[in-house]
DNA sequence: GTCGCTGTCAACCGGTTGGTTGAATAAAGT
DNA sequence: ACTTTATTCAACCAACCGGTTGACAGCGAC
């Protein structure tokens, strides 16, 4: 397993059937089979799609009855954005004029990202 | 091979090793040599993640006589970034009160984020 | 209770990943 | 030319991943 909170959390996206899963979800919660139908393939896969994404925690799970449904956890990507966002001024020019007006009124932040 | 852009991004960026390479090259470019020595793996596993980050655009490698320097692709981030912007709306009580004060001064935009 | 629906579990499979080692390539130094 | 330095390539390996199928468990309805 990975240990990782950040490496679970961005191997949970490195898929596009979760990202989908994700993006479903901002519609609401809903049902392992809500969010199969889109899909070619079993539920038990789907299932394991979900199971990925509860264990990085960008989604929970309920019990209603014999559904399980599934929701967005709302604080599941605050870490990746900050992880990103160490690295903003690398594409975002906005980020630069910002970045040179904090370094001119004080000592700059030679903190690096952690990882 | 992962075909899909967005996948390979977040796929390389599962990895401590690899972001711990890009934090490292925010510093500036740097050889395989460099980028090795604070791991314990061999030279060949780091040029293989070097090749992993390079192959999802994340870095770009140049050529200097017989040192092959990594350097941060400025826009490399760029498409995970507004990715995640779409669900910024899940964590960020700032964009809350942004997101009711545009739903507010016109129709939501009910359009979810693409894979 | 048993039928039907919903979901998970376990075993399996082929392909990928992350590492190793040893040989090969390329350029610079002597 | 030979040696050293920097890096990659190829083959290999164990572990992991994304899917399958079949069995089974929970719950509601009849």
């Amino acid at each position: 397993m990975l240990t990782d909170d950040l490496s679970a959390k961005f191997a949970a996206l490195a898929d596009p059937t979760r990202r989908a899963i994700l993006a479903r979800l901002t519609e609401g919660e809903a049902s392992v089979n809500d969010l199969a139908q889109p899909f070619d393939m079993s539920l038990a896969a789907v299932s394991k799609h979900l199971k990925v994404l509860e264990n990085a925690g960008l989604i929970t799970r309920g019990k209603e009855a014999q559904w399980r449904p599934a929701r967005l956890e709302p604080m599941g990507l605050k870490g990746m954005a900050e992880w990103l966002e160490h690295y903003r001024r690398y594409w975002d020019s906005s980020f630069d004029r910002l970045d040179a007006y904090l370094n001119k009124i004080q000592k700059g932040d030679p903190r690096g990202p952690r990882n």
